[in-house]
DNA sequence: AACAATTTGTGATAATCATCACGTTTTTTA
DNA sequence: TAAAAAACGTGATGATTATCACAAATTGTT
């Protein structure tokens, strides 16, 4: 295994900022860095886990398979810990998780991981902020996905790529029609056509993947009222 | 603020079991312990909050007012926190829990709660655990209310209340069938005539809120194929 | 027990959205 | 660079489900 310098590292989690440096030797001889390209697969559902996994650069989609398609439960940017629950708790991985560009990510010793947590309460503490924010996201996203009609998702989620992902008006969508269906539960045709009416509207213009927000208070107005 | 004798409280949370008898003292000294009746409210979304919240008996509903109804994210039953989420990274409840019969609950001082969290990583690594768990039923959830028709998520529920709730084939669901249908994602209308069919089709025994599973086996084919 | 208020059940109708079909565009690969 | 494959856009149609309307049943109240 490769052996990291984590003390160096500048992408530490709020958890390993708590961290010595002794602490972080420990981590270095516990972690191995790995590069994704867009596309691959980091960890699968159902597949056997023993690691933590750390999201250093780039985006990655969080996904299961469902009884009619595949679920996108999330789009994560980093940094950021990609699968604490579904190896904290399980044997098997419960999701999978997929590079949407070109990533690289840090797996972690669960063993080594949990002993942390067990002899470092700062560092338990950090992770836990982070489990109980990603919670109260999950239940945002149950009442967003129950209650608004596909023209309120489409609209919050190119809101989700612009304030969480982006920071900018313009950016290239990161998925294809039938993933951002799948993200925010509808089909690839009802996609396309919300998106033609908003860019019809001068309210995004739409190019293939490539997104300019045009109007952004009308278009978080079309999030709340659909 | 009544002075709770936590040392011989026989429902303590798996974190809870990691203190000792001085820990549990101090505990007891920063908790109180409060009933709730049927409808009452035990913390409510906006509300400025300072409790951990733990439920010692009874049922609650946890739920947000989304923008066409109330929505339920889900139905909980005793021992479990409630609130950790919602206090932790909050200053302000995210969300409210109502209790759907008569409940006990304990609200625990955060900042006592958070000592515990800081000092004793065994504390700290049940919290953990139990966090992670409700995140992996929430991506599951997500799943099920995306892809599921209304039949299939109906059924979902009944099983939820068999398994999870009641442990039997026979009970009364703690819901009108309003909050049914903001619990499954539908309309009062719509459980009304699932229900109908179910009972039609001798696979669930439905007398007004009195349930009957009938033919278990084919309830989970509905749950899985709708 | 009698009345009011709430909850429930069910038919009719309308809206939303999925699916199908097919042509076009873009991307990948040989 | 040409062929193949994948992704995309859009119209037509049908299925699912919400909404409306109203009667029946249940629950709570005086």
């Amino acid at each position: 295994m490769k052996r990291l310098d984590c003390a160096s590292c500048n992408i530490k989690s709020s958890a390993a900022k708590t961290l010595n440096v002794a602490e972080l030797s420990i981590m270095g001889e516990h972690c191995s860095e790995v590069k994704f390209k867009k596309g691959e697969t980091i960890f699968k559902e159902n597949a056997f886990s023993s690691n933590i996994v750390y999201l250093k650069h780039g985006i990655v989609k969080i996904h299961i398979e469902g009884p009619n398609s595949e679920q996108i439960i999330k789009i994560s940017k980093a940094p950021t810990y990609l699968g604490i629950p579904t190896t904290f708790d399980e044997k098997i991985n419960r999701y999978s998780a997929t590079a949407l560009e070109n990533t690289t990510v840090c797996f972690i010793s669960l063993e080594m991981f949990k002993q942390f947590i067990r002899n470092n309460a700062d560092f338990s503490y950090e992770i836990i902020v982070d489990l109980c924010k990603s919670e109260l996201d999950s239940f945002n996203n149950t009442v967003n996905r129950a209650q608004k009609n596909i023209s309120g998702r489409v609209a919050d989620a190119i809101l989700f790529f612009h304030k969480e992902i982006y920071k900018s008006k313009e950016f290239q969508i990161p998925i294809s029609r039938i993933e951002f269906g799948n993200f925010v539960d509808t089909s690839r045709e009802s996609v396309c056509r919300v998106l033609t009416d908003l860019d019809n509207g001068k309210i995004v213009k739409v190019r293939g993947k490539k997104i300019t927000i045009l109007d952004l208070e009308l278009l978080k107005t079309i999030s709340k009222n659909g």
